[in-house]
This record gives structure tokens, sequence and C-alpha cells, in this order.
DNA sequence: GCTTACCTTTACGCAAACGTAAACTTAGTA
DNA sequence: TACTAAGTTTACGTTTGCGTAAAGGTAAGC
């Protein structure tokens, strides 16, 4: 039906996403990622590519890969109904930290505009 | 006239930016940071402050304390008319940098909206 | 069955960003 | 002036996030 991909090796990943099959193999170590064996081969399907990317995206802002794992935890624990209280508190501490970081960027493109006018500005003068 | 503070220990800024003396020490290893000296004591005055705030706001976006020199020096170099070329680029490249965080920080507020909404959900009715 | 490409585990190495302890100096104050 | 709090340098230790061999196993094509 669709012709997308549901089964990638180590190797299809790692030049997807531009990282090392070493960085893959790390994050499974520290069981942000568990892929399946054919045999003695890792083999990760569509959900596992999921995770990847949210890896990538953590890294990308800064997070620790224990603080991702949280993370990742969070959106695994979807079916578990006891915990709810703890999952919004945990949604909460890290959309805080989102919402700075929002902050924070903001701040700094607006800073990178002042600067560049000015740059530019001095540079047609000349 | 201003009843503001225009000198501060080392200490003083540990505690207003919750973090330790060594950090701030170590900024400075880096050349992050050069405070005047009264004596052998650290003497910082408000500029000293706000690189502090800069670091700080880079740190939480994940850039590392090289990559955090190279954008202060780009504040400090407002002056020099000679490499404006380098950093327009410079700029270039970190803004492109914070708009993919932007994104990436938009996408995972977004998911923990969903996730929040199921979560209150399927809590409420129990 | 041999080659080649890709995969595996094990394990030591390394840079970044501090933590931490040691040993001392300096500045305010009682 | 002696105590105390805070500051200083020096230097080794620690954690995180992989890099990088080493030493081999596996799958596919010829």
């Amino acid at each position: 039906m669709s012709d997308e991909k549901t089964e990638y090796t180590i190797s299809d990943l790692a030049k997807e996403f531009e990282i090392t099959s070493r960085s893959i193999r790390h994050y499974e170590d520290e069981k942000l990622i568990t892929p399946l064996r054919r045999g003695v081969h890792r083999i990760y399907n569509t959900r596992d590519r999921v995770r990847l990317q949210l890896i990538l995206r953590g890294k990308r802002l800064g997070f620790s890969l224990a603080e991702i794992k949280e993370i990742i935890d969070i959106y695994g624990m979807e079916g578990e109904q006891k915990q709810t209280e703890r999952l919004l508190e945990l949604i909460k501490v890290r959309r805080d930290s989102l919402k700075q970081q929002l902050k924070d960027i903001k701040y700094l493109l607006n800073e990178f505009d002042v600067l560049e006018e000015k740059l530019t500005a001095s540079h047609q003068s000349e």
C-alpha cells in the first residue's frame, strides 16, 4: 500500500539522521531505544525511528540523555493509568523549561537583528 | 541617583544566578568573562553581569562554552570595522540554529498539549 | 567457498564543564 | 589583634557523550 519503509538497519538510520552507528548504540546502552533483534542484528521499526527523532530533538535543545529518557518515558507511559499526576507534573516541568528556552531564543534573535542592522549600516556607510 | 549596584563580588553573582563561584571562575579560565581585580579579589561590574547572563542563556540553549564565547565575541567586536562579513556570517549560522530550536520547541510543546489532554481525559473518565 | 560490506561486543580514550579538597590570603569586625 | 567569612590558586576527580580501535561474526553475491 504505502511505500514507506517499516524496517531499518542501524546504518540506515545513521545515514538518514547524519549521526554515527556508535551514537545509536550508545542511546541503546542508556535505555533510550530498544530495537528488536534478527539474530544478533538490530532491526529498527518506525516507532524506533520516531524515538530517535525525539532523542535528536532533545539533544538540539540541550537536554541530557537522562532528561531525554525521562521525556521519552512519558510518551511510553501513556497507557499506565496510575501515575497520571506524576506525568502531568513532569510535563509541567518540561514545559516550563521549554518556555524559558523560547524566551532565550527570542531574546537572542532580537539581539542578532539589532546587531546585524548596526553592522550592515556601518558597512554601507563606508 | 539610581540605587542599582554597579559592583559585585563573585558570590554576589553566584547567589543571584544560582550557580557556584567555581563555575564563574571557570568561565573566566575559558576567557568568557574578565573581571577587574581589587588586589587579588575579582570585582564584577554591570557589563560583566550582562555577560554572565548571556553565558547562562547560551547554556540553557545547549551551546558549548566555546560557542558562547564566539557569540560573546560577536557582541564585543561591534567596533571593529574589518570583519563585518565574517560577523554577519556567524550571526547567520547562529540564527539558523536558533530557528531550528524554535521549531523543536514548538513541536514538543504541542506534543505535551496533546499528551496532557489525553491524560486529563482518561483521568476524569475514571 | 571466498570476498566484501556491514554488523557485533568489549573496552579503553578523551574533551567539556565543572566538583571538590587542600592550603593559603584578605577583609571586615568584635 | 584574633577570629571568621569569603576569596584565592592549584590540581586532581567525576560525569556525560560519544570516538576509536580490536577482534571478530554474518549475509549476500559471485
